[in-house]
DNA sequence: TCTGGGGTCCTAGGACCC
DNA sequence: TCTGGGGTCCTAGGACCC
């Protein structure tokens, strides 16, 4: 049996667990730059706020219903992410952290009240978090993802709630529409639609070869996920990336080349450090600048330029001149500028690196990789960018927007909430 | 003035190999 | 007049997820 553990609104619980006064108070949480709303609490979504909504354009009627707005911290939310994972290994030995705020657990045959179980586990997060969760348990992945939604949804199931059997799982099925399944998007749930599939129990019956030839293998699985045949396993230990990339739009837009190339180095910058994180080295790479596309009166300009390493990679200096030398290929003058990104392709385990006429020798790539773990280790204690390169400028004008951002409460020790007793 | 930031998987078709 | 059979690798594009 599987369980889906997913936290309630969780970037705004996280903002609640040391707010207790906005317990009942709306509450959301925006996207970078204070763009959109990317978080919201029940008692805001009952207000008529929903995801994706432009923060500027709601702004007066989140005041006017003094909804309690933050800027998104996630050196906070990951850190609760961390907590919550932490709390819930004691619960099985399998468990796949899917997301920021979801995780699969997986049950042994002999585990016998799931029901009780699920409680025990939603109870202990929130003692040891203050996250609310709900959970779903079913004995296929795409069940469990759907009782977990029908557990958040149905006020009565507490959060909980474990999926039934035969008949009573078919008359469940027959009531939930086949778009809001785990894998059904706008595109998949049209075609359905063309043979007559509306709701998950017709999704379930509808024969492989027909669920092949419309959803490709893709559906084919999710059909069979629902009559109960497990195709989806637990992935407890999550691969090395294949593709990073690192992409930010810009506080105020960028009309300078030189300010740009500050922008790249820093992203670049970033996505090295995961990279280096995953063991990783890139042989390619690629950058891209954009205009900003809703603003339809200005010139529009998206340029995209790649470049290739001799020798794969995660030297940070090494990839900051191959990216600014790939800016020069997409930068055009007299646009302003919205926002600008660096993906690292081509990503491989560091241990498996095929050298070339141009890989430096083994001291001086001994000499990088020390100096790289020294830059990491530097910034993982000191907070990140302690120590950068140069080219990423200081205190540069284009940083992202925060303006209402709670504290780092558990991760900085000059941001600790202080209680009067 | 102001609209996020990351990822994965699958398929079809072209190029090429023996 | 007649023109096989089987395979791999790569890329672009589409679809989905949080």
């Amino acid at each position: 049996m599987y369980a889906l553990v997913d936290c309630n609104s969780f970037y705004c619980s996280c903002e609640r667990v040391f707010r207790p006064e906005l317990a009942t108070v709306p509450t959301v949480v925006l996207s970078n730059n204070d763009g959109c709303l990317i978080a919201l609490t029940p008692e805001a979504k009952a207000l008529g706020f929903v995801m994706g909504d432009p923060y500027h354009k709601v702004r007066e009627k989140l005041e006017a219903n003094r909804v309690a707005v933050f800027s998104s911290n996630y050196t906070l939310y990951g850190d609760f992410s961390a907590r919550v994972l932490a709390t819930l290994r004691a619960f099985a030995e399998e468990i796949e952290n899917y997301s920021i705020d979801e995780s699969f657990l997986r049950f042994s045959p002999g585990v016998s009240d799931l029901d009780g179980l699920s409680r025990t586990i939603r109870a202990t997060v929130r003692r040891h978090t203050g996250i609310p969760v709900s959970v779903g348990v079913a004995p296929t992945k795409v069940l469990a993802k759907l009782a977990n939604k029908l557990a958040k949804k149905q006020p009565e199931r507490a959060g909980v709630m474990v999926m039934p059997k035969g008949a009573e799982l078919e008359a469940l099925l027959r009531g939930v529409e086949v778009g809001s399944l785990w894998g059904i998007g706008r595109q998949l749930t049209a075609r359905l639609a063309e043979v007559g599939v509306k709701t998950a129990w017709e999704l379930s019956q509808l024969p492989d070869t027909a669920a092949r030839k419309n959803l490709t293998v893709v559906g084919a699985r999710i059909a069979a996920e629902l009559r109960g045949v497990s195709c989806l396993e637990i992935e407890e230990i999550s691969p090395a990336k294949k593709n990073i990339i690192s992409s930010r739009s810009f506080g105020q837009p960028i009309t300078e080349k030189s300010e740009m190339r500050e922008a790249v180095a820093t992203y670049v910058s970033r996505a090295a450090e995961k990279m280096r994180r995953d063991g990783s080295v890139s042989g390619q790479l690629r950058v891209f600048v954009e205009t900003n596309p809703f603003r339809e009166q200005d010139a529009q300009w998206f340029g995209s330029c790649g470049a290739t390493l001799h020798t794969p990679t995660n030297y940070t200096p090494e990839l900051v001149s191959a990216a600014l030398h790939a800016l020069e290929g997409c930068w055009r003058n007299g646009f302003r500028y919205k926002k600008a990104g660096v993906m690292l392709l081509d990503l491989h385990s560091g241990a498996e690196v095929q050298s070339s006429f141009f890989t430096p020798p083994p001291a001086v790539v001994g000499r990088r990789a020390a100096a790289m773990a020294a830059l990491d280790g530097l910034n993982r204690q000191l907070g990140r960018g302690t120590v950068t390169v140069a080219t990423a400028g200081i205190a540069p004008a284009w940083r992202m927007k925060r303006g209402m951002c709670s504290p780092c409460y558990t991760t900085r020790w000059d941001e600790l909430r202080e209680v009067a007793a």
